[in-house]
DNA sequence: GAGTAAATTGCAATCGTTTGCGAAATTTAT
DNA sequence: ATAAATTTCGCAAACGATTGCAATTTACTC
């Protein structure tokens, strides 16, 4: 149990009275290897607990077993790393990464390098690489993805592009929220969001063909763009009350905590809800179901997200096509907008 | 721009007509190295996206630049992955680790080892550990201690370990939270958590504490023993009221999570709040000031705690001394407890 | 211009594992 | 018993970067 020295594999292998060679493959249960030579060597590095060098391994083997996930924000101001919605789909992935036998190093993009290919996958950080978020501009994924890196992003899926995008129907939420409100008799729907992400800008296409197939008009001045923060939506809806009043009976937001934030703006002007505003939220983030009044909105599944994240990643790793693929979006309706 | 073969360090040094251990040296601005040659290497490397080949590295220096963080969580009925004040913590230790020259790699407790030292530092996956909370259970913490890794816990920071505890003053914050209500005029406080826990225990003496200073009884069947989760909470303070009626005035949570929990059950059954109940959370999650009412809570500086976290885990690995650290814990005061 | 000190650079070993290929041991066939 | 076919194992060459030490070049002194 104590360990004197450090424990290489050719130490183990002189234990075992055999060579590295066989030490080494004794320890993949090799075929070549007998059977009892095999599960002896197991056995005694089980007992010295023996493991094995990866900086070793990865150097000869040139593969890391690692993916890089990167949140991709631009920067404060933006959907920011405290939305616990992007927070969850990274447990996800680190659950279906270890599934597969692969570690998640973690990183954001206001790292040193914004040369991603060169920083992880160059330098043998990392075997591949998934982003979370295109942002507003893909820049730096273009450039990975022109040095053909090893890449999946969580984005909009119906985006073409030179690598797999997995994504929710951002199209079908953004018309399920819609028309859920119009339904509930909605007239004058704000969205609350920023119509330049790609994803967002899906959602706002379904919001308008949800106006259209009701026979509703839609006006230019209900698509508010706004950072993707709480704090920003709080603002905004403060002061367009200020200025034009309740000019609005409903809001379809791009994110729960968006509409987190604009759920207490109205609050603390004593506006009714579901009565006078009706509001539906994107995500369906744990304290959705919390609030009060509990927050209608779309949820996306992030567990099997990440496993499809996972699996395109590996169809790349491994030279098999690859696809973009849409992952389960539901509404769920809860008090923030049901009239009773 | 075109990457014929790979490029390794003895082919830039071949490129630039010196042999691999200047351009090495060169690379890291050794000042053995002329100034001219040193700029005119790293020019190159530059211009040729070159990066050096962390395998290799970290093979010959035997040092990783990487550490791993990871979520103890017992399992999925605990407090969760879930739970936004874990993640963002993981957040901060991201951006103390970068600010340091390090990287993390994130890991949970679910993983196929047990034994930290072994898997992360002994295969050279990392040089060292930080453990995000202790559980209930310090075994598999204290298991990669006597190996004598460099180890660095967030917990409770009076708990005596042979490895640094870095954490929020949690005797304080549990005093505050009580102390607060009771001047609100609360007299029957729930404890709403789980004293088994370090943390939480020590945040129960605190809240006995204030009982005494105040004069005011305390009342064990006060002491309310659940998951630290927020469906936990509610169905606890559903079942409680159901069972013995509105026996308490006040809730000191373990937990924002756990607050919200409450909270929501309360509403539910039309309890007035602050009125009949005074609330406090702990955390400070960015949700709560969104809630209605606003959640009282106590703060801890996560970015703080991240950089001392850092700090004390830079200390072992340098060999200097350690020591535990509490960091900021304050009373932010808001409309649950807020009588007006 | 010789001699010494200082500034630069290169040689070659090393980190620990993996794996193609050949050698030895064992089994089967003749 | 010997040859042939299998099994089972070991040799030795990578993988790419780092670094103590020696070698070379340059600068300086008298």
């Amino acid at each position: 149990m104590v360990s004197e020295t450090k424990l290489t594999l050719a130490k183990l292998a002189e234990l075992a009275g055999v060579s590295t060679s066989t030490a080494s493959r004794a320890l993949k249960d090799n075929p070549l290897i007998k059977k009892e030579t095999r599960s002896k060597i197991q056995a005694l590095a089980k007992q010295h607990n023996f493991s094995i060098n990866t900086a070793a391994s990865r150097l000869r083997t040139q593969k890391t077993h690692v993916i890089a996930v990167i949140l991709n924000l631009v920067d404060n101001t933006e959907q920011s790393t405290t939305d616990p919605f992007l927070l969850k789909l990274v447990g996800e992935l680190n659950q279906a990464l270890n599934a597969s036998g692969y570690e998640l190093l973690l990183s954001n993009s206001f790292m040193a390098s914004d040369d991603w290919a060169n920083y992880f996958i160059r330098s043998q950080r990392a075997d591949g690489i998934l982003v979370i978020g295109q942002g507003k501009s893909t820049d730096k994924i273009d450039l990975a993805a022109q040095s053909a890196v090893p890449l999946v992003v969580w984005g909009d899926a119906k985006t073409n592009a030179p690598y797999p995008i997995v994504g929710g129907n951002n199209f079908e939420g953004g018309y399920r929220a819609t028309e859920h409100l119009l339904s509930q008799g909605a007239r004058r729907i704000l969205f609350l969001g920023d119509s330049e992400h790609a994803e967002m800008s899906e959602r706002y296409k379904g919001y308008r063909q949800a106006h259209v197939d009701s026979g509703t008009d839609v006006d230019p001045g209900c698509n508010c763009a706004i950072d993707i923060t709480s704090a920003a939506a709080y603002a905004y809806i403060n002061e367009r009350i200020k200025q034009s009043g309740l000019d609005f009976d409903g809001i379809v937001c791009v994110s729960d905590m968006v509409a987190l934030g604009a759920l207490k703006a109205l609050k603390e002007r004593y506006v009714g809800i579901p009565g006078d505003v009706g509001i539906v939220g994107y995500d369906d983030i744990s304290i959705a179901e919390l609030m009060h009044p509990s927050l209608t909105t779309i949820r996306q599944n992030t567990q099997q997200a990440a496993k499809l994240m996972v699996i395109e990643l590996l169809n790349q790793l491994e030279n098999r096509p690859t696809h973009n693929q849409v992952v389960e979006t539901s509404l769920i309706v809860r008090r923030s907008t049901r009239h009773e």
